[in-house]
Parts: C-alpha cells; structure tokens; sequence
RNA sequence: GGGCCCGUGGCUCAGGCGGUAGAGCGCACGGCUGAUAACCGUGAGGUCCUGGGUUCGAAUCCCAGCGGGCCCA
C-alpha cells in the first residue's frame, strides 16, 4: 500500500481512538513487550494511585511522564517493566462506601450491616473504580501492563506484606505502646503523620489562671524588703502561674505546667493579683494595663511549686493528683505566657513529660472523642462541644483572664476533614527511630531529580522522623498479623498464608480468610497451652504501597520475579510522597530488605490552576483531563504537560498554552499534508533510491543534520528526565527549521514535472527527517506519530515495524554537520535582513530585484553567505548577487564644520561648503589619509582644511535600501528595470491565476486555458514571459484576443485592470 | 520557629558553569497565499523581587530581607 494523501485537517479525536482501536486489536504493546524481552532490563516500579475512581489533572501528569520515559527506554533496546499498579485499602474507600450504605459510626458498620458485608463492599468499589480509572489512562495512551496489575487486596500481596511485619518484629523493630497519638474521633482510629492535612481553623485562646496551693509564694523570697512584703500581706495579693491554650478541653486532663529552665520569669502584680509568667511576654499580655514586675526568675526556680487544678469541682478524680510547676526543654517564647499546660494525656511533648516525671497518664476522652466518666460534669460531652461549657466555669470560677478566637494551623483528618485530637492509646508501631541511620545511608545512595529532592527535602523529613503508628482501629485493609495469647501474652507474628494454616488451630481455610473479619476467627495454640487471638487492628495503608517492591513480585513467595527486578531502577512521584511512598517504601525497605527498594526518583510537582492555586472541587477550579483531551487530544495534552515547565516545578495550568501547543500538532500536520500531497501524486517510493543518485542539495544536508542535532538533544534531555528540554528541542524543530524554513526552501522543488532528481531529492529528504522527527516525537506523542507511521512508513517500507513503537530509538551522529547549521543561520539571517530592507522601501518580495550586496568583515559571513549563494539568490529574489567586506557605492559627503571652519573663514564658508557638496566625498578622504590636509581653491586663494575641518556623512545611492543583520549588512538596488516589471508583472498574474484556481478548488495537477484582457502595455510586459506562467499555473494555452471559460474575475494589478477567465481542460 | 523550592516584559516560561537579557502568547502595524480555518516580518513592552557583598564585570555566585508555594513544628 503506497504513502496516501493525508487528510487535510488534524482531528485528535477521531485520529486518536482509531489508534488506540488499532494498537488493542493488533496487541501491539504486548507485542512490543515481547520483541525486547530477552534485551538489558530497566525496572520500573508505578507507584499505586488510589481507587478513588477519578484520575486527576495530577494523575495524568504522573502517568504520562512514566509512559514518556519508558517507551523511550523501551524504544532504547530495555526489556522494561511497566506493571501498573492499584492502591485498594483504607479510609477513602470505606469513606466512600459509608456514604453509599448510609452508614455513620463504626458501631453501625458492626451492627447493621456487619463487617463481611462492609468489606465486600469495599472491594466491589476498588475493583469498580479501578476499571474505570484503568480507561481514563488508556484514554492518555498510557502503555502498561494493565491486564496484570498489581493490586492491595490480592492475597498473594497481602501476604507479602504480612512478611514484612514478621521482619520487622524479628528485628525487633514492631512494638506496641502507650503513646500519645493523632486521632480522628470521627473514623474513631489511629492516623500516620502523612495522614493529615493542615488547614488554618478557628479555635478559642484562653489564658487561664492557676491559682498557687502556698500562696503568696513571694512572701518566701528572702530578698525582698520587709515593707513591700508587709504591703503585699496587707493587701491579701494572690498570686497565679498563667497558662494559654487553643484547646480548652484538655484542661479537664491537665496534671503539670511546664517552664523553660533556662527562660526569665516574672512576678507580675496587675491590681491586686500576681501572676507568673515568662518576662519576655508580658508586654503582649498586658499591652494596655498597668503592671508592675515584682521580681524575676529562672524557670529552673519554679520548679516544683505545687497549684491548684482550676476544675476541681467539676472533675472531683482531679482531686487526687497532685498538680506542680515542672520544667520542660520543648517550652518557647513565641507566643502565649511561657508556662504550658500540660497534659500528658493529649500532647506528645506532654507525654514525654508526664513519662519523665512519673505523672499519670490521664486520658479522660474515649475513641469517639467523648468525655469519659472521669470526666465528671462533662461526661458524654463531644470535646470540642466542651469548649465553651469549660472556658464558662473556668469565668464562674474567676480563673479566666482573657480569652479570645484565634485562627491558626491545625491537622484534620486526610479523609473526612474532621479536627484531629490527639489521645493517649495503645498502639502497634514500627521503631523507626531505631533505623534511621540506615535509611539515611540508604538515601544517599539513590539518584535524586533534581538532587536537592533527596538530598535536601527528603532527608530532612527522614531525620525527623518519629515511630511509625501502623495499627487502625478499621475494618477493609490488610489485617495485622500478630496473634497474642490470652493465657501467657506471648506473640506470634504470622509471615505467610502456609505459616497461618500450619499454625491456626480451628481447621482448613477456605475463602477469603485474609480479610476481616474472617481472619479475625482464626485462632492459634500458644506453646504454653493458651490460646492466641488476633489483634483486631488492620495496617496503616501505607504501609500496603511501602511494600510494593516485592510484594508486587509476591516475594518471599516467588522467587524468580524478586531476583529478576529488584530493585527498582526508577521511579517517579510528586513531591507530596516525600512524606509518602518515598517514605514508606525506604522504611518497609531497610526493615525487610536492609536497603531502598529505588535506585532512581524523579520528585514531580503538582498541577495547580491558572492562578497558581491548587485545584479543589469546593474552589471549582478543577480542570479534568478528559476536558482537555475531548478539545485538543491527547498528545496534545501529553505534550503540554512536558513542555509547560521543569517536570519538578508546579504547573500552573493554562488554557492558553495548550492552545499554542495544539498549533504546533497542527503545522506539523501540515507538513505531513504537504509531503503526502506531492509523494502521493508521483507515487514517490524512497526504498528506490540512494543518495548518491540524488544529488542532495545543501539543504536537504541542512535539515538532515538538523534532525540528528535534534537527536542528539532529545536523547539527552529524556534520559536526564529534563523533560522540557526534550519538547523544545522539537517544538523549535517544528516551527522553526521544518515548517519555515525547510518546506519554503524546497517548495519550487515539488513543482517540478517528472522524475527529477533534484525534485526526488527533496521528497527522499523530507521522508527521512519526517521519519525519524517521529520516531523522536513518538514517546511523548505516541498518536500522531503512529498515525503518520503507518502512512508514510508502513507505505513504502516492506521490513517497517508493525508499529513506530517498536522502531528503535537513535540518530546519525556523522550526519550533524555544525558548520553547516551555522552557515544556515548566517543566511537565514541575510535573507531576513533582504526582506526587512524590502519592507522599508515599500518593495515586495515578490517582485525580482536587481541587486543584493551583502556586506560584512566576518569571514564566517562572506564564507556562508557563497557557500549558499544560490539559496540567498532565490529566497531574497535577486538577480545578482556580491557579497564583499565594505560597500563601495556608499556616496561620502564632505560637509564644512562650521565649529571650527566658521572663525577661521568667516565669509567664504559658503562658498567653501559649495565647493565640498560637487566634490566626491571618497576623494577628500584619500587626500586627508595621504597627506593630513585637504586643499581647495577658491577665487585664487587656497584653503587648507583639516580632519576636524570636515564632516563626512554617507547616503545610500537612489534605489538602494539596507538593513542590518547579525554579523553584517545588506544592500538591495530596487532600481524597476523593464525587465524586472515583466517579471514581477508575471509572478502578480501566477498569484492571481493560482488564486482563481484555489477557488475553484482545482487538483494540483489539472490542466487549464486561460483567456486574459488587458492593455496593450501589460501584454507587452508579460509576453516574454508567457512560457514561465503556463508551467506555473500548468496553462496549456494563454488566449487574448476571445473570451470563453469557466471562471472569470477581474483585477487590479498595479493600477492595471486586468481580467483573467480560466477554462478548465478535462 | 525550622527545611525545601520559586520570584526574569501584560501572561506562561527559557537562560542560570559570571561577559551588551530570550521565546511563545497577547497588543499595534505591515506583508504573504496551491502544506495555509494557516503563516511571515517589524514594533512597543524588562530596576531579571529588594538591599548588601565577591568581581574589571552579577539575572547568574555569596549573605540578609521581602513575597509566594509545599512540608514540618
């Protein structure tokens, strides 16, 4: 099947489903899976996008760089692992699934529709939702393994994920704890650090005081005089350590205040009371008020000064604990008084202290976040509901002395958005605390882009890491593996499916046993007689996609997979997975492993909106892919999302700019229209010729090393994942060097009748830079490119590749020549400067002119622009052309400088003046350079003049206009010779004929007659040219004298009516 | 408070191993017409966030600050 005219206009959308249409029906990717399987192996590990059912701006932009890259590994000769993959378990899901079921507490999962049910349902949803996420990326012409994906919930994965855990708890590293947590009391579960969002929020901002038990203590301070002692007595001062806090409803648990020991502390009087607090704040408390600073002190002095609880009423357990000033190196000066409360119940820092000191771990609030009995009179109360009934009794109580609304940062729950509150539970973690160091080692070892991503950013958020919080109070994820005796409390940590039927004790499994709550029933023997239960928890999510690395390759189970792939030699994620899947992965790594599952990342950014805000569903600013692709295609969308910016950078979205890039499809189309337009008419077969037989001309060699620079560049900026870079180089390429410059150089070629060699020149050329412009284009533009390779290639190439995807990925090194480009340039520019000097002399181009002096000291200049002379010649239109290091028509005028000529001659300045305005300039300045004067007579007396006597300007002979370029000028004689009107009145009648045709819709190559009236002076000019306008316009006959034809219109060419009938020729 | 990134014409962004500031879009004007629902040329438009420093010379390197984003506390 021979090359066929390609359809005028680009249409993605069609062109762009009968791809897809045909890459499924013939099996192409696994087609070219298979050819390269026994080739060099690059790994690739995709990191797993929740089933959310929607892909996102985002999502697309992550996928389309991962396809990017791997077709061009792919195509680079690797055997490339490109298993898609799916995260299942969690929150969202069961989010998503209480919704649908109308469900609104745990309590009702349990009770009314049971936790089997619920689970089933989860799963139904993920598996729902991954099909039709599977298509969105389809619909991107993203290749993976879609068939074979890996997923959370499969069993198998499952299971090596259990492994994981029976490694950690071998290393030692899985312990469980009292430890103060996030928690969210609407999921009524533990969350992950990565599992919470900071939003600002309102809350209230009460200082409260705390009334001293020994009051007033300052009457113990040996240094103060007698007398203001005595006046404080008189005065019964009381005396408080104030405390702030935005969360009133952890004062009910509060069992210490913390002071910095090295910090200033004030006694400060206001009225008749005495607070303390650290000095530095003061002025902010009391910005307004009279205050007096009795005396300051160290934090470490306060220490152990006992206060009274300021609910005690209201919380009679409070009663029994003791309640004292403690010192606290976490306490700062940033805001509030510098005494914290403390509550080890609902702080980390808190915890850490009460643990330090020894204090109660009180916890008053239960998994709902409801106050518990000990809570007393605000038993059952939902906390945040508590607020104001507490800050109204600490008021009632006289303990409140200010109180506020204060808007600041604070962490909600990544799912249902409700405030975090921090509780005091026990939970499983995993010591992250105590591999660290390894991680860290690790991280140095991977390959960063760009390198501040791990060297910097990640690092920094690994070396803050705390233990892992990894168990959920929930019910659809990966169920813990650990089962604990009833009888001894001894545990056992389950690694495998077989480990668990050898050691369950209640019979064969069957089914789903995996999940909840199945696996909940399965029981163990303890050695010690007992019997063991499972932990009700399930996993934190991440740590499902942490394991991906081999539990993707179900090892330990498998083996062969494992030893093949691992470790990974890229990924690619945006930079929110810092604290994310780099995270988890690098710590379920080091645990399993002993090492990072990654060699290479490539930290992406996020898609934001026109304004640079992040897309949300409430700001309605969401942008969706399949927006984007429904008006411009897919690859247009590909290409934008690579070209826009630096892949690491954030990417503001911007209509405007996919319009652009939708242009660039658009002329390379045209491109490809105009090369399948004239190889379709002659039936133009490039496997018949060489080279040799050819004669190239220095243009065809131009563009050909074109290509290859753009080769070379492309190769280059894909392999340093510079995305960018890659889809500039081509854009330039597009525009610049093919469509404007190649295609206008060649045109006159196309024109020619027959089997020209000069003509078949340009077509060979064209095919080959098409060809391998495609093939270069082919992984970030995976459509189009197919669509023109399987015309233009597949139509004349017997041994082409089913599919441009499975060419392989190069370019000619030897066929860049980069003097040649050069030279190229220097005439681009020449012929650029011709048409700016045209312009400005109101002389257009397509008119011939007589002369173009090209003018330059560079010999780079003059060496390219008689290299290329004949491409100057034809592009500027000229009729001769000189190119020479100055310019020698250049009419120098001599002018008399009056500064100094006018003291010295006085009267005869005129006549001096005249004399210098009929002499040649050039004359004068030859005098002056041989002999330093120049003499001139005038009626008898002569007149010496020196250099500074004179002032020498130039002008251009008449008809002479010029321009400048980089590097020289040029000089273009415009003079109208008889000659040069006949053949620009010509080349006016060519346009006007070709027109007419066009609107008549004529095929390229029919014949016509044409019939012309006219004056007598215009047939006159055209006449000798008669021959050249039938080949032009492909006239088999020009009439004057009779009028007969199918087309008639009249026209106005330079003043002269003429009126052009066309006849057309069957 | 800490970490990281970003700040270049009206808009979107290149450049960034130091040497007279670039592109596209938009705007204005002119031109072209057998790949043209296209395209080409010209023009206007810049304190390269601010201030210091290094240097003969800084958009580029260093320091401080301001503004924005992300992450953490």
């Amino acid at each position: 099947m021979p090359i066929e005219e390609a359809k005028r206009s680009y249409t993605s959308k069609i062109l762009e489903g009968e791809i897809q249409k045909f890459w499924s029906r013939n099996q192409i990717y696994e087609k070219t899976q298979k050819m390269r399987e026994n080739n060099p192996k690059y790994s690739f590990l995709d990191g797993p996008p929740y089933c959310s059912g929607r892909i996102h701006l985002g999502t697309a932009w992550n996928k389309i760089i991962k396809d990017t890259f791997l077709r061009f590994k792919s195509m680079s000769g690797f055997n490339v692992r490109r298993q898609a993959g799916w995260d299942t378990h969690g929150l969202p899901i069961e989010h998503k699934v209480e919704g649908i079921l109308g469900l609104k507490s745990k309590k009702e999962i349990e009770d009314r529709i049971g936790i089997e049910n619920f689970v089933n349902k989860c799963r139904e949803f993920a598996i729902e939702n991954q099909a039709l996420m599977t298509q969105q990326f389809k619909m991107l012409g993203v290749w993976m393994d879609w068939d074979d994906p890996y997923i959370t919930f499969d069993p198998q994965y499952m299971e090596s994920c259990w492994w994981t855990l029976k490694m950690a708890h071998q290393k030692d590293l899985l312990v469980k704890d009292l430890r103060v947590i996030t928690w969210c009391p609407r999921c009524e579960t533990a969350l992950a650090l990565a599992e919470i969002d900071y939003e600002n929020k309102e809350d209230p901002s009460i200082y409260v005081k705390l009334p001293l038990k020994n009051q007033p203590s300052s009457l113990k301070d040996p240094k103060l005089p007698l007398d203001q002692e005595k006046s404080i007595k008189d005065q019964s001062v009381k005396e408080y350590i104030l405390i702030w806090t935005t969360t009133p409803w952890t004062l009910p648990a509060n069992m210490a205040v913390c002071v910095h020991p090295e910090f200033d502390y004030a006694h400060v009087k206001v009225d008749d009371e005495v607070y303390i607090m650290a000095e530095a704040l003061v002025d902010s408390i009391f910005p307004d008020q009279e205050y007096e600073i009795n005396k300051v002190v160290k934090g470490s002095d306060l220490e152990g000064i006992e206060y009274i609880h300021p609910l005690l009423n209201e919380i009679p357990v409070q009663k029994d604990f003791k309640h004292m000033i403690l010192l606290g190196e976490h306490v700062t000066l940033t805001e509030g008084t510098g005494c914290v409360h403390t509550a080890p119940g609902h702080g980390p820092d808190d915890f850490e202290i009460g643990k330090k000191y020894n204090l109660p771990i009180f916890c008053p609030v239960d998994e709902a976040g409801l106050f518990k009995e000990e809570a007393g009179k605000y038993a059952g109360e939902f906390v945040k509901d508590a607020d104001p009934y507490i800050i109204g009794d600490l008021d009632a109580h006289g303990l409140l002395l200010k109180s506020g609304i204060i808007t600041h940062r604070y962490g909600f729950c990544w799912r249902c958005k409700t405030p975090i509150i921090y509780l005091a539970t026990e939970q499983w973690f995993l010591k992250i605390t105590a591999i660290k160091e390894r991680m860290l080692e690790e991280l140095d070892k991977v390959e960063w882009v760009p390198s501040w991503a791990g060297e910097s950013r990640f690092r920094n958020w690994v070396e803050n890491a705390r233990d892992w919080t990894i168990s959920r109070q929930r019910y659809w994820g990966i169920p813990i593996p650990i089962w604990i005796c009833r009888s001894c409390g001894e545990i056992t940590v389950v690694g495998s499916i077989k480990e668990l039927k050898d050691l369950s004790s209640s019979g064969t499994l069957k089914g789903d046993f995996i999940h909840r709550p199945h696996v909940d029933r399965i029981t163990l023997n303890c050695p010690c007689g007992g019997e063991m239960h499972r932990t009700p928890d399930v996993l934190d999510v991440w740590i499902d996609s942490g394991v991906a690395g081999w539990a993707a390759l179900y090892y330990p189970q498998k083996k062969d997979l494992f030893e093949e792939w691992y470790p990974y030699d890229f990924i690619t994620e945006g930079h929110d997975q810092t604290r994310g899947w780099f995270y988890s992965q690098l710590g379920c790594g080091v645990i399993s492993l002993n090492s990072s599952p990654y060699k290479k990342v490539l930290m992406h950014g996020f898609t934001l909106d026109e304004e640079g805000k992040k897309m949300s569903k409430s700001l309605g600013n969401v942008v969706q892919p399949e927006e984007v692709v429904e008006k411009y295609g897919a690859d247009v969308l590909r290409f934008y999302l690579l070209w826009g910016n630096k892949p690491w950078e954030d990417l503001k979205f911007n209509w405007d700019e996919i319009k652009t890039v939708n242009k660039m499809f658009n002329i390379l189309w045209n491109v490809y229209v105009f090369a399948t337009t004239y190889m379709t008419i002659d039936q133009f077969n490039p496997t018949l010729y060489s080279e040799e037989e050819l004669g190239l001309r220095d243009e065809d060699r131009w563009i050909t090393s074109r290509i290859n620079s753009v080769g070379a560049e492309v190769t280059e900026a894909l392999d340093s994942l510079h995305l960018h870079k890659a889809t500039r180089s081509i854009n330039q390429f597009i525009l610049e060097d093919l469509s404007r410059w190649y295609v206008r150089l060649i045109r006159g070629r196309t024109w020619i009748e027959k089997e020209d060699p000069d003509k078949l020149g340009a077509y060979y050329t064209l095919y080959h830079v098409m060809k391998q412009l495609i093939t270069l284009m082919s992984p970030i533009s995976p459509h189009i490119t197919e669509e023109i390779y399987q015309n233009l290639v597949k139509g004349v190439e017997e041994d082409a590749q089913e599919s441009i995807h499975m060419e392989n990925w190069g370019f000619n090194e030897n066929l860049i020549q980069k003097d040649l480009e050069e030279n190229m340039k220097i005439v681009r520019g020449i012929i650029e400067a011709c048409a700016r000097a045209r312009d400005m002399a109101r002389y257009k181009l397509r008119w011939p002119v007589k002369e173009v002096i090209i003018v330059s000291e560079d010999m780079k200049v003059l060496k390219a622009a008689r290299n290329l002379n004949y491409i100057i010649m034809e592009q500027a239109n000229t009729k001769e052309l000189v190119s020479s290091n100055s310019f020698a028509d250049l009419k120098i005028i001599a002018k008399p400088n009056m500064k100094t000529l006018g003291p010295k001659l006085r009267g005869d300045v005129p006549k001096v003046a005249a004399k210098l305005s009929e002499t040649d300039g050039s004359d004068i300045v030859m005098k002056l350079e041989s002999e330093g004067v120049y003499r001139l007579k005038i009626e008898n007396k002569t007149i010496e003049l020196t250099g500074d006597d004179i002032i020498f300007d130039t002008e251009l002979p008449e008809n002479i206009v010029s321009a400048d370029f980089e590097g020289g000028s040029v000089f273009v004689d415009t003079e109208l010779t008889k000659e040069i009107l006949s053949e620009a009145m010509s080349r006016e009648l060519i346009r006007r004929i070709q027109d007419m045709r066009k609107d008549l819709d004529l095929d390229v190559e029919a014949n016509i007659q044409v019939f012309l009236e006219c004056s007598t002076e215009f047939h006159d000019l055209i006449k000798t040219f008669l021959g050249f306008i039938s080949h032009e316009v492909r006239a088999e006959k020009f009439v004057f004298d009779s009028i007969e034809g199918d087309y008639t219109k009249e026209w106005d060419i330079d003043d002269e009516d003429v009126k052009i009938t066309i006849k057309l020729l069957k």
